[in-house]
DNA sequence: CGTTTTTGACCAGCGC
DNA sequence: GCGCTGGTCAAAAACG
């Protein structure tokens, strides 16, 4: 109720105040624009992100009858699709079975904006049940399996049935996941509930090895195998073996379906006939490279052994030098020639050779010879791998934390490494797609078919993924820009199957939070 | 007091 | 058949 004879600085601070009032309005009408673009772009995002998962399932729906379902073989080089086609998935429910060829009905949960894919911490969980299962599966005994005549009518059955038992009936072919990590603690903190029931000196290492049983569920399967390196006592190798029957904390599930992905994988190959399963994830060329040659010495004989165990080293220890590629599989092949020892075995090295890019904080372990022979499993292991990326945002997370040791950091590393499914999926999706479409028909050409499919892309922008950036704090930045890539460029579904189950859509972002709970309990066991 | 660890005994597979 | 080895069991001890 100003008067018009105001005195002027009355006047003057009217002027002001309705400045003020314009510039906030103005102000507002930018946050509202903003506001409306950021709607849009979210809109677009979520829209990308439908017809990208819709395509997915077409995808989907398309290929697995032709891999899931086999009609008519007998012959034991179909069982590896079997197996891959559990990867990430519960095989122990029928209904997942039927899922997969039902992906595209909108009823399911997986399908929405909420962005689960179904990949909610219940369907993480689900993936647990995979690893021991898959190797009853694909038993090479015939008078071991129920009835060989009748695959054919069977195959899907059989697969549900197969791995909902998940006791001891068959001692076929088993999966074991070997995990090589520097710690200085007894036991790797994995995040499950153990209980050592056993411990033997073994030959060949003073060491003692020590026997634990999952403890969460009365009934769980699961044992693990711990002991440390002769060579150097820093490493640590845990060996696990079988697969949870029963929902994990969140923290556990991250070794778990690690050391489920790694199994199928390795079981996947194992059937067809590989001793050994390498990779190498450094610069993309180095990856496709590696794998490319990989495949081609992935031919040794079949030692079908009924009581063999596939074993798949994750080495988290030691490095080699970035020139390895060649010298590698002249290692690898020389050390797969004389192969006396039964016992199928894999090796996935998640270590840098790039020591000018770690600091001096990793130590040791990324100075040690590259290869190593464990007590264990007596498989030679190297390391090829060097996933920049993914070290750099590790190292800052440890950094972040105040990581007191090396020996605790190269367990959180350890740890982060096996946190980040997608990181995990996308090294199981490469090397099962090798594996298994090494199977059938042109293994060459499908290899690099595969390889020059975009896995190497996949892979670096997977690690972008897992770095702690704010676009990537967004799980649907993530998912669109993932699931975009995958879209685009792969022509693959048979990649994508294998990619699908453990993306990050729900736990990308929970990376982080999940590396920083973990470092403060490095030091702590069970 | 319940749970976990320790440790010697036991068992099965394998090679000789 | 015997011995070796890896793996498991189970009673006792230790721990919280």
């Amino acid at each position: 109720m100003s008067s018009p004879s105001n005195p002027p600085e009355i006047e003057e601070k009217r002027v002001t105040q309705e400045d003020k009032v314009k510039s906030a309005k103005t102000e507002m009408g930018e946050v509202k624009e903003e506001n409306e673009r950021l709607k849009k772009t979210l809109e677009r995002v979520e829209k990308d992100y439908q017809s990208l998962q819709l395509r997915f399932f077409d995808i989907l729906h398309k290929d697995v009858p032709k891999k899931g379902f086999v009609t008519s073989h007998e012959d034991q080089s179909e069982e590896p699709e079997f197996v891959s086609l559990c990867l990430g998935r519960s095989p122990t429910e029928p209904k997942k079975e039927a899922r997969i060829g039902d992906f595209d009905k909108p009823t399911e949960d997986n399908v929405g904006p909420n962005l689960t894919l179904g990949l909610d911490s219940k369907h993480m969980l689900e993936m647990e049940m995979v690893s021991d299962l898959s190797p009853r599966n694909s038993s090479e005994e015939p008078k071991e399996t129920e009835t060989e005549g009748t695959l054919s009518t069977n195959q899907s059955a059989k697969v549900i049935n197969v791995n909902t038992d998940i006791s001891d009936q068959m001692p076929a072919k088993r999966a074991r996941v070997s995990v090589r990590a520097r710690c200085d603690t007894p036991t790797m903190n994995d995040g499950c509930q153990w209980r050592k029931y056993g411990q033997k000196i073994a030959k060949g290492n003073p060491c003692p090895r020590a026997y634990y049983r999952c403890t969460v569920a009365p009934t769980c399967p699961v044992r693990k195998q711990v002991q440390r390196c002769s060579q150097d006592l820093s490493i640590l190798i845990t060996t696990y073996e079988g697969s949870h029957n029963h929902p994990l904390p969140v923290s556990a599930t991250a070794m778990a379906s690690t050391t489920s992905a790694a199994a199928s994988m390795l079981l996947s190959g194992s059937s067809t006939s590989s001793s050994h399963i390498s990779a190498s994830f450094g610069n993309g060329l180095s990856f496709n490279d590696q794998l490319s040659r990989a495949k081609q010495i992935f031919s040794p004989p079949n030692h079908a052994s009924p009581h063999m165990f596939s074993t798949i080293t994750l080495d988290l220890t030691s490095s080699a030098p970035s020139s390895s590629s060649t010298q590698f599989h002249r290692g690898l092949t020389s050390t797969m020639a004389p192969v006396s020892n039964p016992r199928s075995s894999a090796s996935l090295s998640f270590c840098s050779p790039d020591h000018n890019f770690i600091p001096s904080i990793w130590g040791k372990g990324f100075h040690d010879n590259a290869t190593t022979t464990t007590a264990i499993d007596k498989v030679p292991t190297r390391t090829i791998m060097h996933p920049n990326n993914l070290q750099q945002h590790f190292y800052q997370q440890c950094t972040k934390n105040e990581t007191p040791s090396r020996d605790a950091l190269a367990e959180t590393i350890t740890k982060a490494i096996s946190t980040d499914p997608s990181f995990r999926s996308v090294i199981a999706a490469a090397v099962s797609s090798i594996v298994e479409r090494g199977s059938n028909g042109d293994k060459q050409q499908v290899t690099e078919n595969v390889l020059g499919s975009g896995l190497n892309l996949k892979l670096g922008e997977h690690l972008q993924l897992a770095s702690p950036s704010p676009l990537n704090q967004n799980g649907k930045g993530c998912l669109t820009g993932y699931l975009k890539s995958l879209a685009s460029k792969s022509s693959e579904a048979g990649n994508f199957i294998l990619l699908q189950p453990p993306l990050p859509f729900s736990f990308s972002k929970n990376v982080t939070n999940q590396i920083n709970r973990y470092v403060p309990e490095m030091n702590t066991h069970h």
